[in-house]
DNA sequence: TTGAGGTTGATGCAATTGCAACAATCATGT
DNA sequence: ACATGATTGTTGCAATTGCATCAACCTCAA
């Protein structure tokens, strides 16, 4: 009941989730209907296929997907159980290891996205005109900018 | 690779999805840190309590709350468990059943309340304006037009 | 009335997640 | 060099979720 929080900054707080989470639904739906594996696989296979040299020290690719690290580390091994990825010792750090993007980690990216992209556009982007996005990503700013 | 969709709109599917990720686990932190349980409950003892008599049907509060049924049969086992919730059974529909608030359930609202809402402000309405939530309002009506 | 088809809610089982703790290694100050 | 503390990634175990299917009941048309 902090003062500053008005029932109205309430309601769109709970629709912002809501939102958010049907959407997510949708999508993780399309996915599936699609026989593809579910978003976070999507997400680690791009984040390996844009990084430099196709790999990424495990915590660097937990800081970008939205996972936690015991999390990441048994998603990988799922991945890499099927090929997708492989882990790779890191030469300067012997605690560490790369997850390196294998060529059917590659397929899988490419294979994805068409699917996704459509959802995306379906069920998100389809909606909104330029200023909505324009002005929904300047609010996603002021909030990002305490939520890194 | 919809023709519909621009970079842009991706850029903004992405980083509303991490933004409400983000969110909602500092949201749940606040909760664990408070010996609170996690939002879900929440979300279920406010539906009751703001149902006219306490009781809502079981596929009724799957409405309003984001859960899969199965998933709600046994949140709600947990819930009776702690004593927060009661199955009553319908009179008109022997297949239904009535989820009821009990007195420890309006407690646990009143309790988790304080803790939510001050995390509502602190994380998302501090940091934006009556302007910034109007918008957002708008933009996210749009989309639950589609996804209601 | 009856039976086909839909709705409601629960459940067995497998997969995933969360938690707590861990071993191994590295970085730093002394 | 070496002890202390931090980082990196994994793992055992419990809790939760997802999937498929179920039983019980309702509805409605023939």
């Amino acid at each position: 009941m902090p003062r500053k929080l008005s029932g109205a900054a309430v309601d769109v707080w709970a629709r912002f989730i809501r939102a958010e989470h049907r959407l997510l639904e949708a999508v993780e739906a399309d996915l599936k209907a699609a026989g593809l594996p579910p978003l976070v696989w999507y997400d680690v296979v791009l984040e390996l296929v844009r990084a430099p040299d196709g790999r990424l020290r495990h915590r660097d690719l937990q800081a970008r997907v939205l996972l936690a690290k015991y999390n990441l580390s048994r998603l990988i091994d799922r991945m890499a159980g099927d090929g997708l990825v492989a882990r790779v010792p890191v030469a300067e750090d012997a605690r560490g290891a790369y997850i390196a993007i294998a060529e059917t980690g590659r397929r899988l990216q490419k294979r994805m996205w068409p699917v996704y992209g459509r959802s995306i556009a379906r069920h998100f982007a389809a909606h909104l005109d330029e200023g909505d996005l324009a002005e929904l990503d300047r609010i996603l700013a002021k909030l990002r900018a305490v939520h890194p």
